[in-house]
DNA sequence: TCGTACTGTAATTATATTCGTTACAGTTCG
DNA sequence: CGAACTGTAACGAATATAATTACAGTACGA
């Protein structure tokens, strides 16, 4: 689920950076280096969240709903990929008797959550705007 | 690579809970829930931080070789998950024309790099003796 | 109103990663 | 010497991730 966050990014900065702020799923893939289904279905996030619009049809594709400088790697991240950082692996067993064993998994939860919460903050200070500045600045 | 830190987390702090601060692969695994082969695989990169001492053969084990207070869950994920954060995957190609395409990479790259360098900020404020804390006030 | 150019979505396959298992050589102690 | 350990690698199973294919639905324009 993690590379997603990264294509929603890519994504959302190209159309950004277009003129139009509109591109068909093949253009976007094309830009990405993936396929254009890959794109749809994380479009297909975006657009619920608001991000983006959609058109059907002919001469369709998407257009970006938001201004980049509104906003940030943040609001993507809660879109595309919260709770990635915790494994889905767990170690210990509630069930045990002894103390570190039953307990560890809680405690790594909290330490985790925490972890996350301080990721989301560092994304919510980066704009689509502040990345495309990035770019252009290479 | 991410479960490991987990794992190695858990086996540190079963350590440092311990009266003789040791216990074999067995022991470890049991308390994890996992296999011998894997806590010793863990375990051999916690030796080769210096992180634990091991003994082999008979009566052997694996031994804290730190104090609990002293080392910290960033010590522990810079030994085992270093770099765990970016994605496997990454967009766009350098060779493109297009400059969002084409730098994408290197700006992500940035991204995803002071982000984990936060998170070790945050798992170096923890200390092995502060997990063993809150396990104790569960 | 029909054909073309799109999106939406799901099913299927291919590939990579993760985890468990087994095996066995090497080490230490009694 | 034999029992109880670690060190390490090879193999296979399970799972996660990505690519591909397919096709129904929609909108525009001739």
């Amino acid at each position: 689920m993690n590379s997603e966050f990264t294509i929603a990014v890519h994504s959302l900065v190209l159309l950004a950076y277009l003129p139009e702020r509109m591109a068909s799923s093949e253009t976007i893939a094309e830009n990405v280096q993936t396929n254009p289904a890959r794109i749809r279905k994380v479009m297909s996030v975006l657009r619920k969240s608001g991000f983006v619009e959609t058109r059907e049809g002919v001469r369709g594709g998407y257009r970006l709903a938001v201004e980049p400088g509104e906003v940030t790697l943040g609001d993507i991240y809660r879109a595309m990929a919260q709770g990635s950082l915790m494994p889905g692996w767990c170690s210990g067993d509630p069930e045990m008797d002894c103390i570190v064993g039953s307990n560890m998994r809680t405690v790594m939860n909290g330490i985790f959550c925490t972890a996350e919460k301080r990721l989301e903050d560092y994304f919510d200070s980066i704009t689509i705007q502040a990345v495309l500045g990035q770019i252009r600045a290479c």
